[in-house]
DNA sequence: TCAATACTTGTCTATTTAGTCAACTTTTCA
DNA sequence: TGAAAAGTTGACTAAATAGACAAGTATTGA
């Protein structure tokens, strides 16, 4: 009732301000979290607030909902992604493509699991909230590598097998090592996957994609 | 307070009665279901009832609380797997048994996509209701397999690989193409995944697989 | 047939949830 | 320095949620 909206004497205006970035990542980020471990009907907003050491309230100063708030943690991870894998395609020998390939992606799940769980959860979900982007960006992504298998396909470079399969394979190998870490740790019986242990995955994944595709 | 308790003339017993299977069985389903598309937390009992069409208070009289149902879908769903799973196990020739257990575990993909799914979300949230399975029953099953496969190694019938490696690249990519259904079927442009599609897939991971681990 | 038991369900409650709001503090810049 | 804008937050509300309960109905077997 009392608030000092009468006088209109402008005697400033303000400048966008840094606050406005620092608050909105640490939501982004606690938020991240929680979708990815709760998904976003199990996440709360409170819990968020928690986790990110703000009031709840202040969340909804930078975020219009909860389906904005989780809409904008997917486009943050979404751009994470496209810097992290656009510069990977070239004409080089499909070993070299591939093997950098399988590398960037265990280094992904080494660097970035919150991330790669939260669309893997978005995905068994039947990815209500991604199919703009798929229909988009990523079916362009996807014709385009398939039809670099087939060129190599065809000048003998690797065995007759369906690309859609293989990318697949690669896609599914590398992002285990983050998805499914709890299954792997109880596994190897360790507490935490390190570096090395992400090293010796991609040799492994390496070795038996490029012999298996025949490429060598 | 008009409950018949009152007279203690007992004129004979029940039986145990085949409705109790039939109600558990289709709560169980529609539990199963929901809990596979939006985890624990985000699954709700009203939306189960409504999918099962009984009242919500049905469940509540099969099941203590949204943490007993939730254990019991688990516990179908592992009993399903052990069956699924047990008979695989041989001293055959290598190529013979991984051809076996990558066209079961595919065909358990197909079959079973819910089931499949239901870990998966499970495991990404770090599995808190498994570790009591994962650290009995799984753990012995993986120190079982591993060890066939170093005597593979030993006697030159594959090439030297960590066989933890190898096993989490065929579960992995056989998973796939029940967890990740949405993002196969944008990229392959599709409605549904057909049986001929899975088989497509068995085989090109059989390949892989088989001629990348130098089994031959 | 009938009483004991199994099963069903509408209604209620306490708690949690997303989201609002107005009062408040901090930052900016002229 | 001070006023305007940006940012913060405790208290509130309406809806959704898990679960309890009592009053029913259906099924069984003697």
């Amino acid at each position: 009732m009392a608030h000092p909206m009468t006088t209109n004497i402008s005697r400033g205006p303000y400048k966008p301000g840094r606050i406005r970035e620092q608050s909105r990542d640490l939501i982004l980020q606690a938020a991240e979290a929680e979708f990815a471990c709760h998904g976003f009907r199990g996440a709360t907003m409170q819990r968020i607030a928690e986790s990110a050491q703000v009031p709840k309230a202040n969340i909804h100063y930078y975020f219009s909902n909860k389906l904005g708030l989780y809409g904008a943690v997917l486009e943050n991870t979404l751009n994470l992604w496209d810097t992290v894998f656009n510069e990977l395609s070239s004409h080089d020998e499909p070993a070299d493509v591939l093997s950098r390939y399988i590398d960037a992606k265990i280094d992904f799940s080494r660097t970035h699991p919150t991330a790669s769980r939260l669309f893997a959860k978005e995905m068994i979900s039947g990815a209500p909230h991604l199919s703009a982007y798929l229909q988009q960006d990523y079916r362009l992504w996807f014709k385009q590598r398939m039809s670099i298998f087939e060129s190599w396909i065809a000048q003998g470079k690797m065995d007759d097998l369906d690309p859609a399969h293989v990318i697949f394979m690669i896609w599914a190998s590398t992002q285990y090592y983050a998805d499914f870490e709890p299954q792997i740790l109880i596994a190897t019986q360790t507490q935490h996957l390190t570096e090395p242990a992400f090293v010796a995955a991609a040799d492994s994944i390496k070795h038996i994609i490029l012999k298996g595709c025949g490429i060598c």
